[in-house]
DNA sequence: CTATGGCACGGATT
DNA sequence: AATCCGTGCCATAG
């Protein structure tokens, strides 16, 4: 019965259906900024009043228009235009500039091939046999398609997916683990599917840690079904990726474009208008037949009830977006190491709602900050995000590997006292692998030992 | 002996 | 009521 749930996508279609099916229900879309021209479904207008002199955030409602986006969301933004593109067809237009003539029904015949993991099925042999070219041209196209987005795509076997996925990689990881992770994939690829590292470690002789290492670092960031990570469709429901791919439900940014300024709180809502009952529907109820008196005045009830649970739901929104703006504007303006511990029971105190109601409304909603970074409504909420920032930076500018134990003292210096077993959990959440492999890393590879500086100072 | 990961417990949060 | 989170204890690798 409450719309407060649902995100500005969900509404809209929700709202568009009722809006079809109850006649009683009307959109009205009379309500423009005389200032600006700006649809409005609140005055005053936030862009032509003045604002306040504090420094309150101006939470508002916005329809949803085609937004200005940032060049860091054009990205995302290219994602989800393509995203309900067949993977065939998304393919082909990347490599189609590359591919002659001839070889275009050979990609899309192979393409045709690829199954719902995006893994190719069939032989270059085959395919050559079938589109009469030969098996050079067709591994020529077939190493295009591997070469194209969703990495790993086309490949034979999960192996092979690995393996290309793996290159891809290349210059964004350190060349030890990139070597080790490769000879895992190409030689082991059995022991590893059965996790026996000990094994795979006697045979590369390799410490086992750094075996299992790599297994993470290849569990982690590689999929043996290189087309679910993007196409797979509820697969991967909750990730923070999959609600930073879709339109905001709310925006912030600087009022009047002025950085620095008071905040500018855009609450997104489905239509540039307002919902009531109808007052042609309400009148015609008055004088009509007995029969049809029963169910118009049921929809002009259902109706009402809509209008009803929208200005709750919109009322609710707003005064959390309020709070939210305020309590957080620091982390808004600068980064995760910024964001203050916040509940959601807190919030629900100084609303005097049921906490339910702010767990409803953070659901599945996400948010763009001035910075143009899409991120999930929950991100204000995160009790430990701040505590992992730091920790990251801390590895980040560490002169030697820092283990848990010294990054715990190293928060605590900095007021944040967490044990040292909290420290292993954030690291890990970070993808950062424990100290001693690190310096393992460093170890092997760096070329020639001796250019490297002594780095531990006589004490 | 030190550093780290697994397990599980209790308290907070949803 | 179910889930999440920080933490202590213990086993294990090096």
């Amino acid at each position: 019965m409450s719309f407060l749930q649902l995100p500005a996508a969900e509404l809209e279609t929700t709202l568009a259906k009722e809006l079809a099916r109850n006649p009683a229900l009307e959109l009205v879309d009379e309500l423009r900024c005389p200032g600006c021209g700006k649809r409005l479904l609140q005055r005053p207008c936030p862009t032509c009043a003045a604002p306040s002199q504090t420094d309150h955030p101006i939470v508002y409602l916005s329809p949803r228009e085609p937004r200005a986006y940032s060049p860091a969301e054009l990205e995302t933004e290219y994602r989800d235009a393509y995203a309900h593109v067949p993977l065939d067809e998304y393919i082909l237009r990347q490599i189609g500039p590359q591919l002659t003539r001839a070889e275009r029904p050979m990609a899309a015949y192979i393409l045709a091939q690829l199954d719902e993991d995006g893994l190719f099925a069939g032989s270059p042999a085959e395919v050559a046999a079938a589109q009469r070219a030969s098996l050079s041209a067709v591994e020529r196209v077939l190493a295009l398609i591997q070469h194209a987005d969703p990495p790993g795509v086309g490949a034979r076997t999960p192996q092979e997916s690995l393996l290309v996925q793996l290159d891809s990689l290349t210059d964004s990881i350190p060349p030890a683990m990139l070597n080790l992770a490769h000879a895992i994939l190409q030689n082991h690829f059995e022991l590893l599917g059965k996790q026996d590292y000990a094994q795979i470690a006697r045979r590369l002789r390799v410490p086992r840690s750094l075996v299992e290492a790599a297994a993470r670092f290849i569990q982690r960031n590689l999929t043996p079904y290189p087309a679910r990570a993007f196409w797979g469709e509820g697969k991967v429901p909750e990730t923070e990726d999959a609600s930073a791919l879709s339109d905001p439900d709310i925006s912030i940014s600087f009022f009047n474009q002025s950085s620095g300024g008071p905040l500018m709180v855009e609450v997104f809502t489905p239509f540039s208008g307002w919902l009531r009952v109808s007052p042609d529907f309400k009148a015609a109820l008055a004088d009509c037949d007995e029969a049809d008196r029963e169910k118009l005045s049921a929809a002009v009830e259902q109706a009402a009830l809509i209008t009803k649970c929208l200005q709750q739901r919109n009322h609710t929104m707003r005064r959390l977006m309020q709070i939210i703006a305020e309590e957080q504007r620091s982390f808004i303006l600068g980064g995760d190491r910024d964001l203050r511990p916040l509940t959601r029971a807190q919030v629900a105190k100084a609303l005097a709602v049921h906490e339910s109601t702010i767990s409803r409304a953070v659901a599945g909603k996400s948010i763009a900050l001035p910075s143009g970074r899409i991120v999930p409504l929950a991100k204000f909420f995160d009790r430990s995000l701040s505590v992992r920032d730091r920790v990251r930076r801390l590895v980040e500018h560490e002169t030697r590997p820092l283990t848990d134990d010294e990054i715990a003292v190293a928060l605590a210096r900095e007021g944040i006292h967490v044990a040292r077993r909290t420290v292993a959990k954030y690291r890990n959440m970070l993808g950062i692998l424990p100290a001693n492999v690190r310096a393992r890393l460093a170890k092997t590879s760096r070329a020639r030992p001796a250019s490297m500086p002594a780095l531990t100072p006589a004490s």
